[in-house]
DNA sequence: TGTACATCAGTGAACGCGCGTTCACTGATGTAC
DNA sequence: TGTACATCAGTGAACGCGCGTTCACTGATGTAC
């Protein structure tokens, strides 16, 4: 195998983002260095470069599609249900399903001050769809309550508190380490939306 | 005034443990150095390695202090109220309170891998007590079943999660800027609770 | 009470390392004529 | 279709920096006699 010169990558900067990912699964945020994803990615570490124009901004890419995929899975979802209370689940579980499957986006999706100097504007447009569709599948429980009611927003605030919460401890271990051997994720989302507010709509 | 050389500083250890705190609360968990550290305490870069064998170490001495704090946190609210139900949720809003007025002991607390290159032993020792009160307070809202039914196990998962969940949320900026500018803390606390199916025990 | 000395907790200079970023350069590609 | 040239996306070497950690050393303290 020759060691040929690739001067013109193709994809790099998809490439990159990948390669970022897979770091940031391997080692965690503080192992992703632009440095590393380069030598991972098999390119000089000036190549980087020439897609972004500093390591955050790569950061922010790995965001932003991270936001979009979840909005996907969001919509698959919600999709494979019929009623209103079952697709609220279903999004509820995506929610869970996608940080522990897709940790690495998670993580960087997590943490808008790492990779957004200003006041996470950027974030909030990526995330805020994402909360919208939350936000609707819990009012389409009720429909007849007003969008703005204060039951509606409390019920909102509760499922995003708890599936993010769960999410979290699950991939930083606490939870791993207290049910250790004992129950399977599967087991603890059941136990955890039937202990929840949620399912008894 | 003379540039004294301080030999004997006489409580080193503490305040670094404390000074270690600071440098978390201001730049966050990646902005925590030891040579960070040592300036802030005003003494030499060499010095912290007299009280902690590496970085890790000292990481591991704030998160153990931090658990302990908790823990008495967990008490004081739990003993200023009477009913079982009451306890409860005095523990839960002392868990968000606690991570939001003491972020830097939070951020350290939740993050066993970055102290622990072993898996989080030392963590779940001092954390498991502190678990044990929740679990402890849960039960006692049921005296009538069994401290190991499901029902309980539910319960607790739910209630950690739900706190946790919020005080991660808020102390990453997320519930900040979906609510920005229209509720406060408190009112959000107070939707928490509510919209959970803890306050309907 | 004084003195000799071990110990303890500091100093400051140095080490090697990996990082983000920049630079002048290079070779492949696309386009105008 | 062939050729000249601009542009684009790479290279690799270098920069300065801050980091964790180590080292020989120093001065204050406590203790035995």
């Amino acid at each position: 195998m020759t060691k040929k010169k690739n001067y013109h990558h193709g994809s790099l900067r998809t490439a990159l983002i990948e390669t970022g990912l897979e770091l940031v699964s391997e080692k965690g945020i503080s192992g992703f260095t632009l440095r590393g994803v380069a030598k991972h990615a098999g390119v000089s570490t000036a190549a980087p470069y020439h897609h972004f124009r500093n390591k955050s901004e790569l950061l922010e890419a790995m965001a932003a599609q991270g936001w979009h995929l979840m909005g996907e899975e969001f919509k698959a979802a919600s999709a494979a249900e019929d009623t209103p209370a079952a697709k609220l689940i279903a999004i509820g579980v995506a929610y869970i399903t996608f940080a522990l499957e897709n940790t690495a986006y998670f993580r960087v999706m997590c943490r808008p001050d790492i990779y957004c100097s200003e006041e996470g504007v950027d974030y909030s447009g990526a995330g805020l769809d994402v909360f919208e569709m939350l936000n609707a599948a819990v009012a389409n429980c009720f429909p007849e309550k007003d969008m703005n009611d204060p039951f509606i927003k409390k019920k909102v605030l509760n499922a995003w508190v708890m599936v993010h919460g769960f999410a979290t401890l699950w991939i930083d271990g606490p939870i791993k380490i207290t049910y250790l051997g004992k129950l399977s994720v599967e087991e603890l989302m059941k136990m955890l939306f039937e202990g929840s507010g949620l399912i008894t709509l």
